[in-house]
DNA sequence: GGGCGCTGTCATCTG
DNA sequence: CTCAGATGACAGCGC
């Protein structure tokens, strides 16, 4: 199980990668690096599961046994943070050469009546790949026919100045992708639908058709989708039909697309991109639009919360018999949203549901949690912890060095305790609290008091075939006085509650002293835990800024580099026209104008003037030297 | 046996 | 003043 909520955040991130090079924008950062991420419960309010939540509870295996904090078990935890920090890293080229090439793959129906079957998943292996040899990608680019996302860390920023031909391609490519949004705005006009989210979407994505339209090459057609096999296994283990989730990958796109650009330049120079194009030449290309046979099979619809989301994006919309133009024509910000919301967090919610019946051998349901909290289960400190001699319950009781024996001297205190002792048996506290997430605001915790004790009361009563765990010290001691409550309720019980249960008790002042420092140390804990991953966070956070800065700074400059390079070029191109010019100017004697001597002077309101080169110098000498001799009159 | 990381606990401060 | 939470410091424990 573990495997799987591993391999799934890896598949996960690998998806986001490769929908934010379609477009479809996935704020990973915040999932990992924000102060909420999705390792971490969210917040829940004043007394939330994030602040409550033990942070090492997600170390815990499915057995429901403690792991120590090496454990290899722990690694989906990190590898989100792994993956992240790659994917980061794929941005800069200075690091290492890598290239993600990830190819979607559609087919193009010849005659309509392919369009709804699911897309062939079997992959070439070889298509994702991690390779820094630039050859590969020109021969992957060969072999397929739809659109490929090619992530090339050592490719170039700067397009090249495309030739005529290019030119005419790309227009055409363009025009036909016009006309494909100009039937999909006819029809949602028809269909009533809000005009405003149209492109909205789509214009994410307008980055990556531009750099796409104005990249090299268009790939031949290639038969299939073709997936490594990791996303193989991946999708597989959800069993959701790709066709259904990209539906538009089979319908929309008629021309094969390629592109090569860097993640970062992707990133970095979107605003650039988009700004510098007309806006007609926006044209959605990538769409999400339901397909008739997206959900033709109800099965296909049955995967998990987190599938049927994510992938299937338009999976709603033919769920509810919306016409697919209305509701999946477009992604809208929902969509966006729900995807955003999609943090790895919310597995913990929806990995119980979905991998049920997919692992139905598990026993032990992995989000069981065991060393975290309370240490309810064992407590590794020994009596002669210098808490536990500075213990006041145990001054009180005669110097009472070891547990046992404040137990025993509890236990035969009788009276009211003892009898309540005896009617309560100990709960099993693992299976009572690690397993509800909602430990934090017990269930009674909102009811009255009276009802609150009867709850957990009945609950108590409801334990008795809990196996006997073993307890922390503090547990213990509240065993000892014989109370209905474990010390996790009554660390977590509202105050006043628990005042309520210290009146109640006929607790003598020892033993409240007990019950409050058994409730101080046990927040504390709690406290010392968050503290600790909050500190843990602040640290991955800023580490991630750190990259993020250094992949901007990296891009800056290129950038630079980039403009100097187009600047020099364009100088150059300029000399050499006016060489040319020139030459062909002659002089009041005949002769042909010298280069050396004249130079082209174009003004602002487009004329060309032929101007003495060394008149220029000068002047420019001239005016220097005056703005020399203003500076030097200012002080 | 020492180093290191994790954890619990205490003391203290803050809201 | 009480309470809850945050955090630095310290010590114990296991690897």
């Amino acid at each position: 199980m573990h495997h799987m909520k591993k391999y799934f955040t890896e598949g996960l991130i690998q998806f986001t990668i490769l929908l934010s090079l379609i477009g479809v924008r996935v704020d990973v950062d915040s999932y990992f690096s924000g102060y909420f991420s999705p390792l971490i419960e969210t917040d829940g309010g004043p007394s939330s599961a994030f602040i409550q939540t033990p942070f090492h509870h997600y170390r815990d295996t499915a057995a429901g046994h403690q792991v120590h904090p090496k454990c290899p078990e722990l690694d989906y935890f990190f590898t989100s943070r792994r993956l992240l920090n790659e994917v980061r890293a794929l941005g800069s080229p200075a690091r290492f050469p890598t290239r993600v090439s990830a190819w979607l793959v559609h087919l193009v129906p010849d005659d309509g009546s392919d369009a709804g079957e699911p897309l062939d998943l079997s992959g070439d292996p070889d298509d994702e790949e991690i390779d820094a040899d630039n050859h590969r990608e020109e021969d992957d680019h060969t072999t397929g026919e739809g659109f490929g996302l090619s992530v090339s860390q050592d490719c170039t920023v700067s397009r090249p100045s495309c030739a005529a031909g290019e030119l005419s391609k790309e227009e055409t490519l363009l025009n036909r992708v016009n006309e494909e949004e100009e039937v999909v705005k006819e029809e949602r006009g028809r269909e009533d639908t809000s005009p405003a989210s149209l492109n909205q979407l789509t214009q994410s994505s307008a980055l990556e058709q531009e750099d796409l339209l104005g990249s090299s090459s268009l790939p031949p057609p290639l038969s299939g989708l073709e997936l490594p096999p990791r996303w193989q296994d991946f999708l597989s283990e959800f069993d959701v039909n790709f066709s259904s989730c990209f539906p538009y990958l089979e319908a929309e796109l008629p021309n094969p697309i390629s592109y090569d650009v860097s993640l970062q330049d992707a990133m970095v120079s979107r605003g650039d991109s988009a700004n510098s194009r007309p806006a007609s030449s926006r044209t959605p290309l990538f769409r999400l639009e339901s397909t008739n046979s997206s959900h033709s099979d109800p099965s296909q619809s049955s995967a998990g919360a987190l599938p049927s989301s994510l992938f299937c994006l338009s999976g709603n919309s033919s769920r509810n018999n919306t016409s697919p133009s209305q509701m999946g024509g477009y992604l809208d910000e929902a969509v966006f949203e729900h995807i955003n919301m999609l943090d790895l967090g919310n597995l913990d919610t929806i990995d119980p549901q979905m991998l049920d019946g997919m692992e139905g051998d598990m026993d032990t349901p992995w989000l069981e949690d065991s060393d975290s909290g309370l240490s309810l289960e064992s407590s590794s400190r020994s009596p002669a912890s210098p808490s536990a001699s500075s213990d006041s319950f145990c001054d009180d009781e005669g110097g009472a060095t070891g547990y046992s024996s404040e137990v025993e001297s509890l236990s035969s205190k009788g009276g009211a305790c003892a009898a309540a002792y005896r009617d309560w048996s100990p709960v099993n506290l693992v299976e009572y609290i690690w397993h509800d997430h909602t430990y934090s605001t017990p269930q009674a915790q909102n009811s009255t008091s009276s009802s609150w004790f009867t709850a957990i009361k009945q609950e108590v009563m409801s334990e008795d075939e809990a196996e006997p765990e073993e307890m922390s010290r503090d547990e213990r001691r509240v065993q000892a006085l014989g109370l209905p409550f474990s010390a996790f309720q009554i660390v977590n019980m509202p105050v006043e509650n628990f005042l309520e249960l210290l009146d109640s008790q006929n607790l003598s002042g020892s033993e409240v002293m007990l019950l409050r420092d058994i409730r101080r140390r046990g927040k504390n804990k709690l406290a010392a835990q968050n503290c600790r991953k909050r500190k843990l966070d602040t640290i991955l956070t800023l580490q991630g800024e750190v990259e993020g800065l250094s992949v901007q700074r990296d891009a800056l400059l290129r950038q630079r580099s980039h403009t100097a390079k187009a600047l020099s070029a364009a100088a150059e191109r300029f000399e050499t026209l006016s060489r040319t010019v020139l030459g062909q100017l002659r002089d009041e004697y005949g002769h042909p104008l010298n280069a050396e001597h004249y130079t082209l002077h174009c003004s602002a309101n487009g004329r060309v003037m032929v101007q003495p080169r060394t008149n220029t110098a000068s002047r420019t000498m001239t005016g220097r030297k005056t703005m020399k001799r203003k500076k030097d009159k200012k002080p």
